[in-house]
DNA sequence: CATGAATGAGTTTTCATTCAT
DNA sequence: TATGAATGAAAACTCATTCAT
């Protein structure tokens, strides 16, 4: 269906250039068709870009979803928790492309989505928040897995893992990615474990 | 004297749009001039970017001997790594947006600058741990303040709570973000003190 | 039939749009199929605009000739004339619509139809004056209900009631139009009858 | 000055195709620059139009007050109509342009403009009839030049006098023209003076 | 230093039209 | 009859840039 072609192209040209960067001549291009043709699909450049934002978004939603079915599978709060930080370490392109794209939305999103943008990626933030790590975290101390303490501090460490995570996309390669996410988990098990 | 004041009002527009969303027309509004008055002092948009860019490398390296001769009047290794840290909970404006500005050049940067972004962002971190990060924790180690470990360990979970920090930016208000960087901070330093 | 109720949403974007002005997209919405269905029944839009320009001419030539027989029905010359001005003091949309896209086509053509409209329109005119205003009106003279008088000076006041009574459709709400009509009518019958 | 020569041309294009049918590549060439240079200037087409259609009705309310000021020179209500009448019969390029213009315009408006046009066109109404027209009429009705009666009547007359003026432009050649509107003029005479 | 005027090279967008189904 | 998908041609508009003053 080319109307997701165009979508995947979009996105991979949104995470390179940004929404301005982006030209709808090259997302053409990279579906083989002309520029006017992408108006039978989308009434407009902003409106192509919110469709790809909230197919995105939906997706997340339901991957929280998935995530928390996994979860029941494990019987560990430290297998639960490093599953949820699992999702960082997947590299494959799609994968990661839609994890950049997520990233650079939300830190610098184009100006006229500026206000929505902000408000989902809250709401995003908090649903990963409330179904996935305060659960487990709570879980964990009742357990005596994890050291009990304020539960919300641990959220904030946990939260800045993921983020310290994208960045490190950006600077390392690889193989030194896959080194240092591992390292930082190990700082944050060791930090709340009992 | 103008073209300062034509690179500061350029980095809070790149800022807010990135180097594509960032129109010369705006710039020179902000300066009140005209755009072609631009070109009196900056021979194009690329070059003008690059200034702001240079500028602001070279300050930051500036820092960096700044901090280090600060360092040297604490006298504990904690001190100093919570001073190093300590930048990151400035937030004045202009400090800000030259730390925006910084990251997200790093991030996403424009396409024309990419080589050269990511080479001087490396040898700059590398400089951050050499002459700061690296020195203190080594020292903090043989004091016995810290942990005996592998630093360059150490080294990644710091950089990755500068990398969190500026993240927390985008999402928090003021006092939530000083709050969460508090959090942070005691997370980290519990794991590595003796 | 489709090819009808095509036919009539075009002349009536046509009156609110001029021949540019009006979308086949919007046509084509205002009967419910596809724009790509208007060119089962039509090869172009100019073609299409052609055939709704025809088919009023015609249906105004046919009109002229039921108008003829009418007359016949009436004694005298003022009660003819009344008759033949008449026609437009009827305010039914669809009339209305039909009495706009006529003198829109008339004053501002399409370019490409320029010509022919010019001639169409002339010769409209020509059998509107020698089928019924002349006749009446040498008729009125004879029978001295008209005062005798140049006919063709008689003709260009008549013309001119109409060309002032179309002006008014878009200036008036219906109330005024009609009594602006009588206004002028009386004027008019006053000057020219015995 | 550009800015005005590209009122001028638009002004041309805007009569022979409307609002849609000009093209901003024929306007710049009529002013011998391209297309974006019109920017330069006006800040689209639409604001474009917006000026030059201002720009003709404060030129047509200040001629009222000329024609005012002019009026008091002629000691005859006929030659006074006629005056104001003669308006019409002026058939110079610029001038017929302007007129046809404002015709079209209060006729046919862009639909941007429609409530605007309608607005400011009854508003310049008025002002013809209060200000012209109307103390004309009831200055020569006290004179006894003109038959005692009712004035708004008149006034309507009058008015369709120049309405049905306009549309003899675009049917008849110069002399024609002339000579028709010599023709109404009588009509209109014979049918209110004393 | 600064700007008014203009432009080249794009960029998004519109719209009538085509064509295979 | 009708339409989904696509397109050519052109439209308006943007923007960095130039240049004479």
């Amino acid at each position: 269906m080319t109307k997701n072609k165009i979508k995947k192209a979009a996105l991979e040209l949104f995470v390179k250039g940004g929404y301005e960067g982006a030209r709808l001549a090259d997302i053409a291009a990279a579906v083989n068709i002309k520029p006017p043709s992408l108006y039978f699909h989308f009434e407009s450049k902003e409106k192509l870009f919110i469709e790809v934002f909230d197919d995105l978004l939906n997706k997340r939603l339901d991957y929280l979803n998935t995530v928390r079915q996994e979860l029941n599978e494990l019987t560990s709060a430290k297998d639960q928790l490093r599953h949820i930080y699992n999702d960082y370490s997947a590299r494959a392109k799609d994968n990661q492309d839609e994890r950049v794209f997520w990233k650079r939305t939300a830190l610098f999103p184009p100006n006229f989505l500026k206000e929505r943008v902000r408000n989902d990626m809250i709401a995003y933030e908090r649903q990963f928040e409330d179904v996935l790590v305060r659960p487990v975290l709570l879980w964990g101390m009742k357990a005596r897995e994890i050291k009990r303490q304020d539960v919300e501090r641990c959220i904030v460490a946990f939260i800045s893992l993921t983020a310290a995570a994208f960045t490190e996309i950006h600077y390392s390669d690889p193989d030194t990615y896959r080194e240092r996410l591992e390292i930082l988990w190990d700082f944050f098990w060791d930090s709340i474990k009992s």
